[in-house]
DNA sequence: GCGCAACTGAGACTCAGTCTCAATTAAGCG
DNA sequence: CGCTTAATTGAGACTGAGTCTCAGTTGCGC
């Protein structure tokens, strides 16, 4: 039970600098997530404590992941889809994603340089920068293989594990 | 009446190539979307349209920019708030943003270094680009200037005129 | 001009995310 | 160790962006 205990504590940490509390519901969350060694939503989280037999409410989801990013311990990342997936940060921390728009796989990679040049972007443009965000769309080389894209899609698809809707 | 007529001719080869109509509706939509000079919104297109009088649906706006997206006369760019915002392509073409956290600020860039180490990333994971996505969020230089942040915005606010929603 | 596939609008629907409020609980204190 | 109380919770109503349906309309190739 003391997995992850980490997180916990700094997450507790964070808790307690802003006068709130490290509930049962808050700490199994952590669990969850940092059990999770991927991207995720929201949704998926809610269904996943639901099959642990985990109690805890879309609401309290959501205002836990909310407190989960401002302290750092969780990063919301766009994956070109219209809602929001979450990762959790641990050590290693910052990198973008290549994401296929054929079979929705992620490539996650880090570049110094990269990083180096959109800093000396920035201060040229006397901006101060706090986060970034970069997907790069396109064909994965098992994609590309398989034939020249068979019928166009214009959409990302099939991110995750999908939304296995089951409100309530 | 012929302002935008070069868009316009360019979207109705689109759709005759697809075996589809150009109706007064998809060039009123045109129209207005060209002269519009900035990231705008789904609703805020519907939201002028009724203000100079041009009778079109919710339904058929999304459709149109579905269409237009496709044809590449528009763009869909992630702003950094939970729904998609849309950009027309003019010749310049490609570019990214810096976004204020603080005051909503976009400023746009282009950057041939950073285009090019993004290819090289990309040829190194033998990964097929065809479009990008990259958002800086941090604080514009006015926003610095006037003390280091107030109050901590843990969430992107006020891009664009704002969402205005008039269903109906 | 005709025919018909493409298109449209109204409004029901979906789905992620937020809010409300009464009931519950963590945690500092005596 | 119980008290107090502010923080927290869950149920479910609500919101807002975007999609879908379907009956009626229209562009356009012949």
């Amino acid at each position: 039970m003391s997995k992850h205990s980490a997180a916990i504590a700094r997450f507790s940490d964070f808790l307690q600098q802003q006068g709130l509390k490290l509930t049962t519901e808050r700490e199994a969350l952590v669990r969850e997530i940092f059990s999770i060694h991927y991207h995720f939503e929201a949704d998926e989280l809610l269904f996943k404590m639901k099959q642990n037999n985990v109690k805890i409410s879309r609401a309290t989801v959501y205002r836990t992941l909310e407190l989960l990013v401002k302290s750092g311990l969780v990063r919301r990342v766009h994956l070109g889809e219209d809602h929001y997936h979450y990762e959790h940060v641990s050590g290693n921390s910052h990198h973008d994603h290549l994401i296929c728009t054929t079979c929705g796989t992620v490539i996650e990679f880090h570049d110094e340089e990269l990083e180096r040049r959109q800093r000396e972007i920035c201060e040229r443009k006397k901006f101060t920068p706090t986060f970034h965000n970069l997907q790069i769309l396109g064909l994965c080389d098992a994609c590309r293989r398989k034939g020249e894209q068979p019928d166009a899609p214009d959409r990302v698809k099939m991110i995750g594990q999908g939304a296995m809707n089951l409100r309530k």
